[in-house]
Order: C-alpha cells, then sequence, then structure tokens
DNA sequence: CCGTTGCGATACCTGAGCGGTATCGTTCCG
DNA sequence: CGGAACGATACCGCTCAGGTATCGCAACGG
C-alpha cells in the first residue's frame, strides 16, 4: 500500500477520536460512518511510522507521541483557521502593509490626521512612512516600493494618477516684532517689497514656484533674500528675525519662538496637496485608504 | 461546485506556483501536469472567496492577499513537518516529559548522576523531579502522575514492578572529636554503645528498618537517642556533636563542619536502592531511561 | 456461565474527485 | 503575421474516500 502526504483530513480525523476517545463517536461528530475514520487514523500511523492511539475496549487511549500529535495537530488546525482569516482580512484591506510617501510641511497637519484616522479604522495595517521627494516618490511608486504619495504637485505620469486632495490656504510667517505682526490680514501687494525667505531649494517645481508665479501673476517682483531646503527652516530663520516666509495651514502647528502667522488674501492665494498612486493599483487596502483620505480632508479647503 | 474543506495539497500547490511564479514550472516542480494546478489554486481561491493570484501572459504574480496567505501556508508547511519530526522523536523517547519520584539520600548522588546522563542523551526530554514518599509514589505511578520512582525498598504491589538499581556501602557519620574519627574501619559491635540518631521517622519501613535489621541479626540493641526527619538532619546532629548516624554512600556528598564518614564493615551492610514503574507502561521514554540508569549505576555497588 | 452489548477492524462496493491528455484563447516576440 | 509560451477548459480514466455489512473481541449483566 502506497500512501500520499499528510493532508487536514488525518488531523481533523485524529483530533476528534483523541477528543471524543472513541472512533463512533467521533464519527458521528464528523457526520461520517466509523470504517473511514479508522482507515484514515491508520493511514496517518502508518505515515507516521508511528503508533498514536492505544485501541482499548471502551474506547481509545493516546500514546505519549500521539499526545504530542494530538497538540501538534491541534495546533496545525488553529493556524489554517487564523490562515484563511488574515487571508480573508488581507482581500478586504483590512491587514497588510502601507508605504507612504510624504514631502513638505503637510507631515505637520494633514498626513498626520489621515494616519490617525487610518490607523483607528484598519489597526491591523502596519503604516510606514518614507521622506521621499516628489521624483523619489515617483520611482518608488513604479517600483512597487510605495503604495501613495503625497507632495505639493504632480505633473502627468504614465501608469500613475493623482488627485488634489486638499485645498489650503497661504499664511505669512513674520517675527512679532515687524509691524505686520498686528495685522489681521495681508496680500501681494504687502509682501512685494519685504525680504521673503523661500523654500524648498531643491526637488523644484514644488511650492515656492506656487507661490511666485502667484506673484508674477500680480505683476509683482517678491524679494527673495534666503533660499532653504525646508519649511522648518524658513521658519526657523524667521523666528531669528531674518525676514518673512510663506506657508501652508499645516505649517501653522510648527510653532517657534516670536513667530506669527497672518492669514493672506484667500483670493487665488491657494496651495494644493496631492495625493499619487498608481494607475493599476486596484487593492482594497489602496481603496480602504483613499476613502478614509476624503473622508478626512475637507473636500474644500 | 460543492468544495470540501482546505487540504494540504493546496497549501503545496499554491506555494509551489508562487515559488515558481508559473503554473507550468511549478507542475514540473512537483511532477504533475499543469492543469490540476490550475484547478486546485482555483478551488483554493473559491474555498478562501479571495482572488490570491493575478494571471498575467508571462506568469503569475501575487495579489496582497496572495502574499499574506502564500505566508501562512509556508508556515503552516513547515509547522506540519515539525509536528511529523517531533512526533516521531516522542516515540523514539527523544521528546516528552519524564515524572521521577525521589526520596531520601539518593538524591544527594546517585539521582543526580542519573538525571545529568539523561538529561545529555535526550536533551529534549522535560524532566520532572517530585518528592514523594514510597506511598506518595506508589499512588502517583497508578494515577499516572509518575514515570518512575526512587527508594530504598519497595514490596510487591499488583501493576507495579520495581527492580534492584544500585547497592551501597553503609557509613558511619561522626564527629571529628569522636575517637572513631580516626578509624580506617567500624563494625556494628562498635556502634552497640554509641548513641545512634536515626531517621526517617516515618515513611516506615524505610532505611532505618533495614539498618535495625543488620544490628538484631547480630544480637545487638542500638542506643537510639534520637529519630529524625530525614538524613540531612540527621548529619547536621552528628555536626553539631549529639551522636553518630549511618548513612549510604550517596549521602557522602552531604559535606558538613566537623562530620567524618567512616566506612563500615563490608558484610552484609548493604544498602538497595530501587526504582518503580508501572507493569504496563511500555512506552519509549521509560525505556530509555531505565537503560541510562543501568549504564549509570554499577551493576555491583 | 453465557448471551448481550459496545468497541474497533475488516471486506467489499460505489462514486466523487484527482490527475492525465488534448486543445483553446490570449499575449508576446521575432 | 506566424510561432511560441502562458493559463484555462473539456473530457476521460482510475484512484481512493466514504458507504454498508459484518467480524472478532472484551466487558458486563442476569
Amino acid at each position: 500500500m502506497k500512501f500520499g502526504p499528510i493532508e487536514f483530513r488525518h488531523l481533523r480525523y485524529f483530533t476528534a477520536v483523541v477528543e471524543s476517545k472513541s472512533f463512533r463517536a467521533a464519527a458521528q461528530r464528523l457526520h461520517v460512518s466509523q470504517p473511514p475514520l479508522t482507515r484514515q487514523v491508520q493511514q496517518l500511523e502508518e505515515l507516521l511510522g508511528v503508533s498514536l492511539l492505544e485501541r482499548q475496549p471502551r474506547g481509545v487511549e493516546l500514546t505519549a507521541a500521539g499526545a504530542v500529535f494530538y497538540e501538534e495537530a491541534r495546533n496545525l488546525l488553529a493556524l489554517a483557521e487564523q490562515a484563511i482569516d488574515r487571508t480573508q482580512m488581507a482581500a478586504q484591506g483590512q491587514l497588510g502593509r502601507l508605504d507612504i510617501g510624504v514631502f513638505g510641511s503637510a507631515v505637520f497637519d494633514a498626513i498626520p490626521r489621515v494616519i490617525q484616522a487610518f490607523r483607528l479604522a484598519y489597526p491591523k495595517v502596519d503604516i510606514v512612512l518614507h521622506n521621499l521627494d516628489r521624483a523619489g516618490q515617483i520611482r518608488a511608486l513604479r517600483e512597487r516600493r510605495l503604495t501613495v504619495g503625497f507632495n505639493r504637485f504632480f505633473v502627468e505620469e504614465v501608469g500613475l494618477l493623482w488627485d488634489v486632495v486638499l485645498h489650503e490656504q497661504l499664511n505669512v510667517a513674520v517675527h512679532e516684532a515687524h509691524p505686520f505682526a498686528k495685522r489681521e490680514r495681508l496680500n501681494f501687494d504687502d509682501l512685494a517689497d519685504q525680504p521673503l525667505i523661500v523654500y524648498p531649494r531643491t526637488s523644484r517645481p514644488s511650492f515656492i514656484d506656487q507661490v511666485l508665479s502667484m506673484f508674477h501673476s500680480r505683476h509683482l517682483t517678491p524679494q527673495i533674500v534666503q533660499e532653504v531646503d525646508d519649511v522648518v527652516t524658513a521658519i526657523a530663520l524667521v523666528s531669528s528675525g531674518f525676514g518673512l516666509t510663506l506657508a501652508s495651514d499645516s505649517a501653522l502647528t510648527l510653532r517657534l519662538p516670536g513667530v506669527v502667522y497672518v492669514p493672506l488674501e484667500v483670493t487665488e492665494a491657494q496651495i494644493d496637496l496631492c495625493m499619487i498612486r498608481r494607475a493599476d493599483d486596484e487593492s482594497a487596502l489602496l481603496r480602504a485608504f483613499i476613502n478614509v483620505v476624503h473622508a478626512v480632508l475637507p473636500p474644500r479647503g
């Protein structure tokens, strides 16, 4: 007689017999007749080359090896259940890993809010944040190292899709000693002859270019006194009295000593936060994340 | 179409397809043709209600859920292998749990030597020592809480078997200030009028009765000045100059200040160590342990 | 003491389902 | 545009899981 490899059937039958201490009782429990049970357990024993049960006039008793195998079998069956559960959860986007690319001032407010909400709704999903500039995000998306990316703006890229997920207002960051600090609102004309700190220096075009185009459309030329890498450095310079800078709403959570934020005139002074993803990514996880993003971030800035 | 429950076959086929990134290649690896593979994987997906693979013109790609299930499947297959290994080891007595009952002075030398040797030969067997007197050992053996018991002697018990596993010589423990401390050997006549400490007080008959019968067979009557519970207490009293006591070779490892051991005349002054076990216990673990006992303890005391 | 009862094992049969061959539809490549 | 390679499908044969009937054995009750 030649037997194939072990199957879950052997484990189910064996554990049922052990738990019922009887072939007949186990057969009832499993809704099969008794002879197949006998046969499967015999096969299992032959397969293992080990006697698992001691057949006695009144029911069966486990051997030492049988006790060991019973524990193992129970464990395997439970793990198989778990495997199915976990797979089905993964299919519904409730389990897995989400790699998110972030860059710029959105990391200070919008992204944390999104992530907090997502973790609450999908606690078994591991979220990994990657600080990558736009080019890095696009490369990582293509190489499947990233599921979504956030950036100030994107251009059309084959195989990728992007949406604007948030409109933010612009604010002027000034030192409290500056006369603007007392103003309720400011407009672009006010800024034209002020010492302006701009960012980011690399990864252009970006936030700065959007800002500059707003100046140009008003036929204004800002006085750029310093270019820095990021918003934190820019605000730090403002804090030291070096000049003014512009910041999105997300940056308002950045509180540095002596720095006051004054809202800029609303008209057209909007800055976008965009989300980019693969066009062919139809995973439930991504869909779930997009839903959370749109639920958390207001449809209108 | 109605499918039964998941089987290991599904896991083996699925993992092979994932690892080969192709149904055809996996089919070769598994020594089956391609169509059954397709069918089993389709069944698996239907069983789970989840799409696991993305069929593409050049081979297959895992979905997110598929990646999760692949990890689970690998794990399950590995654990199944382990389960078989462990069961086979248990059948050979290389894995399991050995409950050993011990009592009296043998715990100081003979038993530790046996256990050390056994642990070396069977490292995956858990050894649990239980300090039980003879009656406790017999009850525990009957209730299967014990595999073997060691004691000074046993009487015939239905369902149980016992063997003498060690003959030990008797020694006289005296204080170094006592004149006997300088003697090379002593005999029973020397002890007749000496203040004798005897043990154990309970669990009779035991060591003390064996000793007393040696006196009586020589028509001697020892001067018992104190009965104590165990050999440690007896030696402690000797250490404080209270009197003499008799101790087996195993007790020689008990070194207390001022205590000197002098061997007793060899003839008939032997004390047995016995091992008791269930008559119906044919486990490989017990057989292995008995072999170690006989290998470690000298066949002649 | 012996018939009864309950256990697991065995013998034999039937059909579901696993694996086989042949072939299809699609996509990629030369 | 024809050929090659992929997975899916159709269909077939045979293995083997599960069914029924029965056996052999041990424990128990009258």
